[in-house]
DNA sequence: TTGAAAGGGCACCAAAATCATGCTATATTC
DNA sequence: GAATATAGCATGATTTTGGTGCCCTTTCAA
């Protein structure tokens, strides 16, 4: 349904997180507690981050995961890609292959849609997706928070 | 994977050759012939196309599909969310509620990014997909058409 | 030296979404 | 009535995702 895998969703809360956090390096049990979210799938998907090189990992006490560039340098697609291969919205927009190219009358066209919906993704930064959700949904200092 | 559905694609497909093939009636049979697609399947598709009033069935010798408008009026998007639902590409942004939310730090930025995602499909019309492929696919008349 | 903290690796199970198909019924035209 | 074509229904196979357990290695600090 072209929607965005488990995997890609905690991976950017994660990022998102990091990147707000300020902190040097944020473990797993962290994010885990703060976003709730399994434990087991996260540090598998940190850890092809990490071979991504997208994060850096730190062993022992203290350590954890840390952004290996600025959030405004890492664009969603990005992730999407390294956490679950592709952002093709059809198999032969990717360089995948497909039995019904031959007859497909509409290859091109999708290929300019999954161009259009990848570009998307190019243009949206880890910076945007943290900074947009800090906006409303302030954490620290509730408040008095009057209802709208 | 941000992918579309073979439900999509195939009735996309269809519909992109109703739109080229300027006859009355489209059968499945004859689709099928041509695009080399599963028959069931589309025969499924094109049903639920026509329940969402997007074809037009007539029964009988010489029946089959129609398209009920202008390929130019009926968008991508509309087309798929009646295929599979919606076009969300996270559960929330969809009117879904995902048990995440309340901890969830990047939902506003994830609906951001499908609302232009979503875009891309409300904004890209059945007529664009059926043309994009004749350029470089030419069936009937190569005639003369020169290059733009 | 030793123990706790943190990530790394590996293999496997469970659930859900997709894909695909068979068969029969109903409508329509000739 | 015969042939053509869609409508309806249920079910099975496959693929993709989601989720987890167990144990090892590295690192810091008492
Ligand atoms: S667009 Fe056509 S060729 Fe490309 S993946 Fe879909 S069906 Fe295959
Ligand atoms: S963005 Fe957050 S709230 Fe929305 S579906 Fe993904 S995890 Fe759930």
């Amino acid at each position: 349904m072209l929607r965005l895998t488990k995997r890609s969703e905690y991976g950017l809360m994660a990022l998102a997180f990091m990147a707000q956090s300020g902190q040097a390096y944020t473990s797993v049990r962290e994010i885990v507690a703060k976003l709730r979210i399994p434990r087991r799938l996260l540090a598998e998907v940190l850890k092809d981050l990490s071979r991504a090189e997208i994060v850096e990992a730190v062993r022992g006490p203290g350590g954890g995961y840390r952004l290996t560039s600025p959030a405004d340098q890492l664009s969603l697609a990005r992730v999407v890609e390294i956490l679950e291969g592709s952002v093709s919205v059809a198999k032969c927009a990717d360089g995948g292959r497909c039995d019904l190219s031959p007859s497909c009358t509409i290859q091109e066209g999708i290929n300019l849609v999954a161009q259009r919906v990848k570009s998307v993704l190019d243009d949206f930064t880890l910076a945007q997706l943290a900074d947009c959700n800090s906006h409303s949904q302030q954490d620290p200092q509730p408040a008095h928070e009057v209802a709208v």
